[in-house]
DNA sequence: TGCGAATATTCTTTAATAGGCATATGAATC
DNA sequence: GATTCATATGCCTATTAAAGAATATTCGCA
């Protein structure tokens, strides 16, 4: 995927965030919501935008539609995902994403991404 | 600055080159004329952009607008340009520019980036 | 002071984008 | 089969952005 692309799917706050969020692991987008702090729709159309252009991939795990990163990024993808990781730290929004993800950490750790039983995923 | 500043940045082709081409020094809006081909207003505007967000400096010589990159860059600027260095070696774009850039070497050497002679700028 | 060269700005049109609301889909459960 | 939960989509609006044409500015020089 050409350069300018990979830099629109992060031009976006709400982009950045869910990225920045998966890089940590899978997620489903009921807990998105609960980590970022955002609308249903506002998440899962980002994320729809996310996956048509190849960042990310879902998979249905009964009701919940669990998000990963790309399992096969480029490599221009994946610096780019590894510098967000990096810049990341320096500012505040990311920081409390990740923050609400690990209070989070106990009922994904005995449900699953997905609220589907750990072992589902 | 704000990460989602700085992609919006780099979230249109135009500036991607602009600011890659400076990664290897000051030019002046003629020069990028000649290295990018694309007309004077497109050039001129897009490095409007990038100066008002604080990415690029100016500088007149006589009758030349030399512009270079901010001499100090956030760390987050900074990360986000080694990254765009790194990734434009894979895309064709990018290299012609660094080549036609390279083409252009001897009337800069000889001018300076603005054509004002090798000292001035 | 008037002209030409390099660059900037204004204006307009066109296209893309985000966001919200309402609604649709799809799976699970009763 | 109806209901419910999780998620997706369609439609609308408001905002923003890019591009080009024409014009303005700023400087150097005759």
């Amino acid at each position: 995927m050409e350069l300018v692309k990979i830099h629109e799917c992060l031009c976006d706050r709400t982009r950045l965030r869910l990225l920045h969020v998966l890089l940590q692991g899978p997620l489903c987008v009921c807990h998105f919501q609960d980590v970022l702090r955002e609308p249903q729709v506002k998440i899962s159309k980002h994320l729809a935008y996310l996956r048509t252009r190849g960042l990310v991939t879902c998979s249905r795990e009964g009701n919940w539609m669990v998000y990963r990163l790309e399992a096969k990024p480029t490599s221009v993808l994946r610096a780019n995902l590894a510098c967000l990781q990096d810049c990341a730290r320096e500012e505040p929004v990311f920081r409390r994403d990740l923050a609400r993800l690990h209070r989070l950490a106990p009922v994904i750790a005995s449900t699953g991404p997905c609220g589907c039983g750990p072992a589902a995923c």
